[in-house]
DNA sequence: CTAAAGGGTGGAGTAGGGTCCAAGGTCAAG
DNA sequence: CTTGACCTTGGACCCTACTCCACCCTTTAG
């Protein structure tokens, strides 16, 4: 699959992919003219790149995810661990969010705004 | 209380106040010496400002939400709004985490690493 | 042969969110 | 009156995540 294709897949630009290959997010082979190419997978992947992303994980972090993956092919056991980490921060931020949403929700009703960066005039 | 104390007690430096204040997210007095001078309030305001701020939300996002805040100050009603607003977009955050949790746990056992930018070798 | 549509590279520019000076004013203690 | 801990400003600089650009090569269709 050649960078176009996997870009229109993936929903993204050339350009991000090429940005994500410097960073190591992707790996592609290169044709004998030079060209990219890409397994079918790399769509799949892209679109859980940007998931784990727009939940608040860096590039960077992803990306060491995806080379622990690489690091541990067959040890099920190492792959667990690295999802239960994972698994354990998306529930600290689920935390979080439901604490910022019973935040706001006790606060609607009760006119009590925030108004905290106001000196008191 | 001056900007020192307000770093110290929300946590941040004051080079971030200072930098804060250039985006209308805190707005403080002046003293005679020029000197900033904060409400304690704003301790709390700040520390709101790191957890949504940890939650997905940019900087310019939660300074509007503290603006119309202000611009609204005695609407409970408008206030119901922009609460019940932010709740929703936290609902659909947590739902996004809850199914990359379920794809995360789904795959942890199984040995199924996500392998995708991989060329098959 | 040429044009269009795809690809490649390097490098600059942008927006967001800070972080770090350097130079200088203010104020209380000794 | 000096020292030290505060504060002020402006501007340079850094990182992240792109985005755009110019310039050049490859492949296919007419």
């Amino acid at each position: 699959m050649l960078i176009g294709e996997l870009a229109a897949q993936a929903g993204m630009t050339k350009d991000t992919i090429r940005f994500y290959e410097k960073l190591g997010l992707v790996t592609g082979r290169r044709l004998p003219n030079g060209y990219r190419d890409f397994p079918p997978e790399t769509v799949a992947w892209l679109l859980y790149v940007r998931t784990a992303q727009t939940l608040g994980f860096s590039l960077a972090e992803i990306a060491r995810l995806g080379e622990e993956l690489r690091d541990a092919p067959d040890s099920a056991a190492a792959l667990s661990e690295l999802f239960a980490e994972k698994i354990a921060l998306i529930d600290a931020r689920m935390a979080e969010l439901a604490a910022l949403r019973a935040d706001l929700d006790a606060r609607v009703g009760t006119g009590c705004p925030l108004r905290a960066d106001r000196p008191a005039d």
